[in-house]
DNA sequence: GTCTATAAATCGATAGAC
DNA sequence: GTCTATCGATTTATAGAC
């Protein structure tokens, strides 16, 4: 893993923000030291700094870049005209997608504090703007006379922090397949939004 | 705040924990010094080493209380003979016990990586106790035709994560009343395990 | 673009006076 | 029980050689 001296790169910045994903979703944002990142790209600590102006921004790059792939993946779900069947949709995109980014995900909700007040900002609008998806199949299929909830918002928090709740347990190896968990899923979110 | 020299104290520790939940809740374990914990408590750093061995006991005590006091709180809620029934009181519970205390159920789920595998394994095995309890009720359910989930393990995991979203939102000055956010949470979680 | 070296600040924890 | 003082290690970030 040790690199000699001269100029290496073009694949240095991704080896550094694929480091620092792993290291902080492990240990977290504020106990990983720049030294540890550069350690395992197999750089010295300050060749970190033509990558990143800092160590905070390093964090903001991959929440920011990973908020906006959940935001383009889900534009490629194509909404159509049955509520019900965005919201299965929806669940099975959901589950799927945060279940091949665990680390992504993990970052993206705890690390928040460590962010400053700007950076905060721009990410949790982008958070909202994912969960206004989510809120607006909830309150057209409520139009429709589809489903029953008594608060859109409410339900649209509590179905995201149910589905999120599958990244402390899945497990591939595990004893249900990704399928059998998505239909697990789907059926208690469908019935506990139905009439 | 400012305190002199001399004894004081039997309200120092308390005060310690205290300082020290609030801190590790706002900013996270790794990101709070003990000078930063002594500031706030009024007292010079080395003081604090009076009360704990080190800087990570006082992150597990934090810990271990709160999920003692979680248990033995809920082993005050009387079970019934109705699965429904004990549901209710559970989703109640749960809700309204968490809100009281953000800060201890914020460290208790955002610190464990913090640990080490002896104080892991400690409160883990104290979680999986209180997740036991809405299993037990899940399959009483199942078992005398009340509920209807595909999994009662996913299931209890599913409705403790949604149940535990409310903290990311609720606010005593917010739009809805505790009774209102209970019922919601109630009606979505009574259909969510329904036949 | 990466290296070595270092500045300047801060960390957890301890020793010993009072 | 709290203080002051400090040890020794570690931190982020920068400067300058190559």
């Amino acid at each position: 893993m040790a690199r000699t001296q001269g100029s290496h790169s073009d694949i240095t910045g991704p080896r550094i923000r694929k480091a620092a994903l792993s290291l902080f979703a492990r240990h977290g944002y504020a106990a990983v030291s720049m030294r540890q990142i550069a350690a395992e790209v197999g750089v010295q600590a300050g060749a970190l700094y033509n990558y990143t102006p800092d160590k905070q921004s390093l964090l903001y790059r991959l929440m920011r870049d990973h908020m906006h792939e959940l935001l383009s993946a889900y534009d490629e779900v194509e909404a159509g005209s049955d509520p019900a069947e965005d919201l299965r949709k929806f669940v099975g995109f959901h589950i799927r997608f945060n279940l091949q980014r665990p680390d992504e995900v993990f970052i993206a909700y705890m690390e928040l504090r460590n962010l400053s007040s700007e950076y905060f900002a721009e990410i949790e609008t982008l958070r909202r703007r994912y969960e206004d998806q989510l809120e607006s199949i909830l309150r057209e299929g409520q139009r429709v006379g589809q489903f029953s909830v008594a608060d859109t918002k409410i339900a649209t928090l509590a179905v995201i922090a149910m589905l999120n709740g599958v990244l402390t347990w899945y497990r591939a190896q595990g004893r249900l397949s990704l399928d059998q968990v998505e239909q697990v899923y789907w059926d208690m979110v469908r019935k506990a939004v139905a009439i």
